[in-house]
DNA sequence: TATTAGCACTCTCATGCTGAGAGTGCTAAT
DNA sequence: ATTAGCACTCTCAGCATGAGAGTGCTAATA
């Protein structure tokens, strides 16, 4: 990450602004920066490198006489800048504390994976009062445990999906009244003994060759298994856990009616937000989406932090803030960060 | 239900103002309501009786000389006027089309229970533009099927509960590693041959009692059929599906940023909306609740209209739309009425 | 006696004006 | 290269004004 230009003093004074402007969203004047920050400086000269910081597009004005707000690209500016002095091990932090508390909560819920997501979207809402996001592991990446299926109805079957990290999904499919509980119990075996411990994923692909290459010779009951399994696995809505909206309604950023439609709007449908986290889902570290950069039009006015946990070294989902674009963004990156590893930890 | 005194006249006029103030809310004034309304009445006249009305608590005034608005007493009477109409058989409607489509689309997804609650809700939260909200069937009155018992770690194992309703409810539970699956099996077994049939409460007391009577002869493996059934039915914390806040905003009522506010922490909290609606859960009917009459505390300022669903003639969940006081209650309540009786149907 | 016309009164709301305050940009001095 | 000084610009709160809407009361009317 390259730290453009701009000389240490246009530095100091972007930064000033910066995070005078994340700690109250007050336009900040020469005057202002020169009296908090005691940088040897006076007014006039930091107004002509305001000037300069302008020009460059940094910072902005909202009206002339007004004092300047951050752009965008201010923002990023300011936290690539941060993300500089995290990497080189400089940042650590008043949270801490929570943090300890948090992992060990984690560890008792550990079982009940569900209420383990939503506990994590509502502490990240809670302590950082932007939205909390988690999205859980994506279904194809999920390591197939077992299957069983337990006779529902006359032609009705409860397929239970278990994987390794242990989701549970569940379904009601249709099939043949034909097929007794010990059908079901051998195509159960079948699909176990041969895909244990293989992605969904990777099952899906394999068993569809498989049926190409042996079309003729196929055992019937085989190809039955293979259409319930397919059936069986389309569990593939993922949800989102979202939560957080009413916290960020306090934030002086959306006391206009319409930012908080924005906003609504925005998470509301939460096929955007997959949209956005998705693309994450291979990479690794956090990643600051500001205000303009965000992928996804829905979201122009926001900033998104994001992470993706792992398990065993495999990426498995996303855990991410998402709040206005003047963001604290120190505090965001930290616990978004340090939230993800902490789950992957809990996952190994 | 006693539509009580206010004779014709009276009757009219606070009729017209209800309804001229819920298609828009704007003061009506007596001027208004003699030109709209064409009774045979001069303004002068319209005042006098609002005048009365206001005295009555019916109406009230933002300000002199604003027109008048309902009170949470006017829309009482409002309401109980169109349930006598309802009840007596005249009331029937535009959105008798949608029903139709409603019912079909409910055919599709009986299957899966979850699904069809949401689209329940967001179904009630689009076409009325309030909040939706759907109480799955109580847990403890839902009639147990079957369960089952699925090894998934040495000591760990996955319970899965199968109701008559095909809600279907899993849960990893810790147990003595001892047990091999054949245990396993029996104990599944033997709860599903006992029981089946009876609703998942009155299991519970069985047991009990049975634990109680029989302590000192007791099998140890049905000793701990009972305990880790007891860990597999505490699923109990029934989610409440809850949609609309977005639309919502769009509503005059809510242009004000600490209305919605209001509101949003109002349906924020699931376990407040459980408290209200638990209330209904044994009752029949569409029930109204305006401002003021709410029990809860936090929805002082708003309207909820429930009713009840029933398979076979036992009360299972609430549905419920949640908005302003200003409320098109006729609508509303056809709605909901109409939609828990789809429930029903589809429920036998 | 019940209704209504007429009128004075009240309150809101949009508009426009004013002065204080904050902050700028430019120029000239250091 | 920096800074003091100053004129300029823009916002915002406060205040006055007048139009508009609606009321309550009184006196006239059917």
């Amino acid at each position: 990450m390259v730290i453009e230009f701009l000389d240490e003093r246009s530095r100091q004074i972007l930064y000033a602004v910066v995070q005078s402007y994340i700690s109250k969203p007050d336009p900040v004047g020469s005057r202002f920066v020169t009296k908090k920050y005691s940088f040897g400086f006076s007014p006039a000269t930091v107004r002509n490198i305001m000037a300069d910081l302008e020009d460059l597009g940094f910072l902005s004005q909202p009206h002339t006489s007004a004092g300047r707000v951050p752009t965008d690209k201010g923002y990023r500016f300011y936290v690539d800048s941060i993300m500089g002095v995290r990497e080189a091990g400089g940042f650590d932090s008043e949270w801490g504390d929570f943090v300890r508390q948090f992992a060990k909560k984690l560890e008792n819920i550990r079982n009940d994976v569900n209420n383990m997501f939503w506990e994590v979207t509502n502490s990240l809402s809670m302590m950082s009062n932007y939205i909390g996001v988690v999205t859980p592991p994506r279904a194809e990446k999920t390591i197939f445990n077992r299957i069983d299926f337990i006779r529902y109805k006359e032609d009705k079957v409860v397929a239970i999906l278990l994987t390794e990290e242990g989701v549970i999904k569940n379904k009601i499919i249709g099939v043949d009244p034909r097929l007794t509980q010990d059908d079901l119990n051998r195509i159960a075996d079948y699909l176990n003994t041969e895909y244990s411990g293989q992605t969904i994923d990777e099952i899906k692909n394999l068993l569809v060759k498989k049926a190409y290459r042996e079309k003729a010779l196929w055992d019937k009951l085989i190809a039955k298994a293979i259409k319930i399994y397919e059936q069986a696995i389309s569990f593939t809505e993922d949800d989102v856990y979202v939560s957080g909206l009413y916290d960020v309604m306090n934030l002086p950023d959306f006391s206009d009616i319409s930012k908080i439609r924005e906003i609504s709007k925005a998470i509301k449908d939460k096929h955007i937000i997959l949209k956005l986290l998705d693309e994450l889902s291979d990479s690794e570290g956090v990643h600051v989406f500001i205000g303009k950069e965000n992928p996804v039009e829905e979201m122009k006015n926001l900033s998104v932090v994001a992470s993706t946990y792992k398990e065993k070294e495999r990426p498995m989902g996303v855990i991410a803030l998402i709040g206005p674009t003047r963001m604290d963004y120190s505090k965001a990156i930290y616990m978004v960060d340090t939230i993800a590893k902490c789950i992957s930890r809990t996952f190994d």
